[in-house]
DNA sequence: CCATTATTCCATAGAGTAATGGTATACACT
DNA sequence: AGTGTATACCATTACTCTATGGAATAATGG
């Protein structure tokens, strides 16, 4: 082997990995089993792509070993291989924020018309937990909440916020969050309940966020 | 707009940077550009690529706002747009080494092969260098140590190596280094002169690196 | 203002990627 | 064993990416 064929053979395998995420599917796939693991078919339905392009998909980040398989009889659960992953993507995101436009562009338009005040921080979050009448909502679906939640969160996905409501006091300020500081469900919760005259602000990131800053998760 | 056209503009923003990144020669061109800038041409010579197909690459990381370029009369300069895209590179790079075999192999094929001892890390350097009789190599292209070099570092770039051994005092330790962890110049340096009998080492990894870590640089 | 040099633009061919619908396999339940 | 269900495989089509060579542009220096 001599030099530029080492070359090759590292910059062909690191660009790999980069074309097993260079598609907005599969990082919203790494997202969404960043939250748990998922059998293809639920993967299928929460991104609305069809059944054979899911599998095709998870088959090219298996191939990158960025996500592992579990067979539970003819059932396929989807999980990521390793924390670094996240913390890869989260990188990418945030990469891409801090140099192209668009991101914020979007935040702007979207999600600041949405949520009045600035979201807080993990450690703002905790610190008003202790002191004040806060209640933490995980507005992400009940499953996501099943395999991990904030301590002391209330589970209350995003779809039945509507018929769940008098569930919750006046007199409390909500702090809503979801799977990551670019997902849209805690926005949305925030921008029902503050028009229903609610106090309620969003956190800055989600779950993986919290797990990873090595925050106690609840199961 | 509505929310799923936000996730769709979202992670198609996130893609887009990914795909950036997603070639073996674009990385090559980021790991070379993050040494100093460079013009199109100079790339073009050290990555062996076309000039056309060079400039088309660095129009694309272009287009992605990771770098960004300088003219001076006809000449336009290249260079890394922050510090970040070099980190998100060694992100990439380290995620891939960790969860991809074919890089441990390269490894254990090419530089295990060639530099006998195992690389010494900067906190080593920096201790030893003190105490010992340390002479340490950069082997990179002259303009590259130009562009800034670990303080009281020597410049021999691997070309011209061989010519000049006889500058080389028998007594000292020799630690090498070039580009990065995966450039091939400071474990061919290290071949090179162990094979004539001298004591060389090599650093573990580059001037990026070195930098980053907020060392010294001297120009 | 023409020639030179450095770079970019353009058209094209070939390779690779994504989505679709149909088919095959593997397991579970009766 | 036979039926149903979950996933993977395959072939096809449309699309995108890479590399190439030639033409165009932009700045410089006689």
């Amino acid at each position: 082997m001599e030099g530029r064929e080492v070359k090759d053979r590292l910059y062909e395998a690191f660009a790999q990995t980069a074309k097993a995420v260079a598609n907005p599917h599969r990082i919203e796939i790494l997202e969404l089993i960043a939250q748990g693991e998922r059998c293809v078919d639920a993967i299928a339905r929460a991104t609305g792509l069809s059944l054979t392009n899911t599998s095709a998909h998870l088959q090219v980040l298996h191939r990158s070993r960025l996500v592992e398989t579990k067979r539970a009889g003819t059932t396929v659960f989807y999980r990521l291989a390793d924390d670094e992953v996240v913390r890869f993507v989260n990188h990418l995101r945030d990469l891409t924020r801090a140099r192209v436009g668009e991101v914020d562009r979007v935040i702007k338009d979207y999600f600041d018309a949405r949520d009045t005040f600035e979201p807080i921080t993990r450690e703002d979050l905790l610190e008003r937990a202790s002191n004040q009448d806060v209640v933490i909502l995980d507005v992400r679906p009940k499953e996501e909440y099943a395999q991990g939640h904030i301590p002391g969160a209330k589970s209350i996905p995003l779809a039945s916020l509507e018929d769940r409501l008098e569930e919750l006091s006046r007199q409390s300020l909500f702090v809503a969050y979801c799977r990551g500081p670019y997902c849209v469900l805690a926005v949305q919760a925030v921008e029902r309940l503050s028009a229903e005259g609610y106090s309620a602000i969003r956190l800055e990131d989600g779950m993986p966020e919290w797990r990873l800053a090595g925050l106690p998760v609840e199961r």
